[in-house]
DNA sequence: TCTTGTGTATTTTCTCCGGC
DNA sequence: GCCGGAGAAAATACACAAGA
């Protein structure tokens, strides 16, 4: 018998009630919100006048130093220190301490176009908040190409002054493109009173107003966080969300924009429902996941809002590889640069919380392999849709 | 000399565009 | 139509230069 066949005959033959342990987590995870008193759901816009005053205090010092005779200085919280990050179980990873910061002098060869840059950026913020309207990071870019250079310098600034002022990039009225789609039981009104059904076998786009977002209805009993657009399509080819149970997927396409981490925070917020990631068995699988569930070291002064901690792994494990038996020729040996990536995920302080994970990357350093989830079709085409997904869900298999 | 800051490389995903 | 390159969005790691 092959191995396809019996997995099919292990599930047609369970009697236990399907995806009863995914409504067991279900109701544990609303008891856990509802013990938590000091929950609250991500955090309200800043008011236009709160950010217009907070612009015109980072001003005011930069005109009393000229005042004074001095080099006006911005001090900014160092981005990408792990020194400025803790780790909370209840957030991820988030900014404590500004220990680690950067200045950026006007007096200084090596930071006077950043600090021109800084000034630029402010203003057109300015403005866009004073007059309610809205940019894209690609808009600023094009105000004045010769001073930025670059689209990333453009980015970068962005965030650093939504670090430094402490307030969200959409309260800064600056957008960017989401990347990310949505499909499966759901509707929701947009902000501008559009009606939004994901339930049509076509995905849709998520928004890029997050915030603006209201009456979300939902049948589903749980969130399929999907690494890659190509296992999102095969999934929404072979109606997954209707044909096992209602469910909601998305994909980030990769490393995650805010927009889709938005949306996931925003669907637990609402739903409480269980939230599952579905992401390759690699080093950089690991990484996108842990990005929803903790936060990244660059954005963790809005972790607040960006991350979901109650997100499980579901697959694909490397253990799955072993107990599944994935043929061989089917699994990638793990390069020098998958190694290094690994070392520094399992230095990470929230792993001391995931034994479990440990454990599994563990196995990936011992193993020396890695694994796409398109591998599991080695074993059979529709194994992931009909065979492995259902299993995983049935009988426990999140970590 | 050591620390800090900056720039580059690399990874993932996908889309778009031009050439063959 | 297919292929390759560029670009976009996100991330981290590392090398090198500058300043204290």
């Amino acid at each position: 018998m092959s191995r396809c066949s019996a997995y099919a005959k292990k599930m047609n033959s369970a009697s236990v009630e399907p995806f009863s342990e995914v409504d067991k987590l279900h109701i544990d995870l609303k008891h856990s919100v509802e013990a938590m008193t000091d929950w609250q759901p991500a955090g309200g816009e800043t008011s236009a006048r709160h950010v217009l005053e907070r612009i015109e205090s980072v001003i005011l010092g930069i005109v009393t130093s000229l005042s004074k005779d001095e080099a006006p200085v911005l001090v900014l919280p160092n981005r990408s220190s792990w020194t400025n990050v803790s780790f909370d179980s209840s957030v991820g990873l988030q900014m404590t301490s500004e220990s680690s910061v950067t200045s950026v002098r006007c007096d200084c060869a090596s930071s006077v176009t950043k600090f021109a840059q800084l000034l630029k950026i402010l203003s057109v913020i300015y403005k866009l908040v004073q007059s309610d309207s809205f940019a894209t990071k690609r808009d600023i870019f094009y105000n004045n190409t010769r001073l930025f250079g670059s689209q990333t310098s453009v980015d970068t600034i962005v965030d650093d002054i939504s670090c430094l002022l402490k307030v969200s990039r959409r309260a800064l009225h600056v957008l960017a493109t989401s990347k990310g789609f949505i499909s499966g039981d759901l509707c929701y009104m947009e902000s501008d009173g559009t009606r939004i059904s994901c339930s049509s076998s076509q995905a849709v786009a998520v928004s890029s107003n997050i915030s603006g977002i209201r009456n979300i209805v939902s049948s589903a009993r749980f969130v399929l966080i999907v690494e890659k657009d190509a296992t999102f399509q095969r999934l929404l080819d072979d109606d997954f969300c209707a044909k096992l149970s209602p469910c909601i997927m998305i994909t980030g396409k990769g490393v995650p924009d805010l927009n889709s981490r938005l949306m996931v925070r925003k669907l637990w917020d609402t739903l409480h429902i269980p939230i599952f990631a579905l992401v390759d068995a690699d080093p950089h699988g690991i990484e996108i996941m842990s990005i929803y569930k903790y936060g990244s070291v660059a954005m963790s002064f809005e972790a607040h809002s960006l991350t979901v901690p109650s997100v499980m792994w579901l697959g694909l494990l490397p253990s799955d590889l072993q107990r599944l038996r994935v043929p061989q020729d089917v699994l990638l040996p793990l390069t020098k640069r998958d190694e290094c990536k690994l070392a520094s995920l399992l230095k990470r302080p929230y792993l001391s919380s995931q034994p479990q994970w440990k454990r599994e990357m563990e196995l990936m350093q011992q193993t020396q392999v890695k694994a796409e989830i398109q591998s599991l079709s080695a074993i059979a085409p529709d194994f992931l849709t009909n065979i492995y997904l259902p299993n995983k869900l049935r009988y426990k298999g999140w970590i």
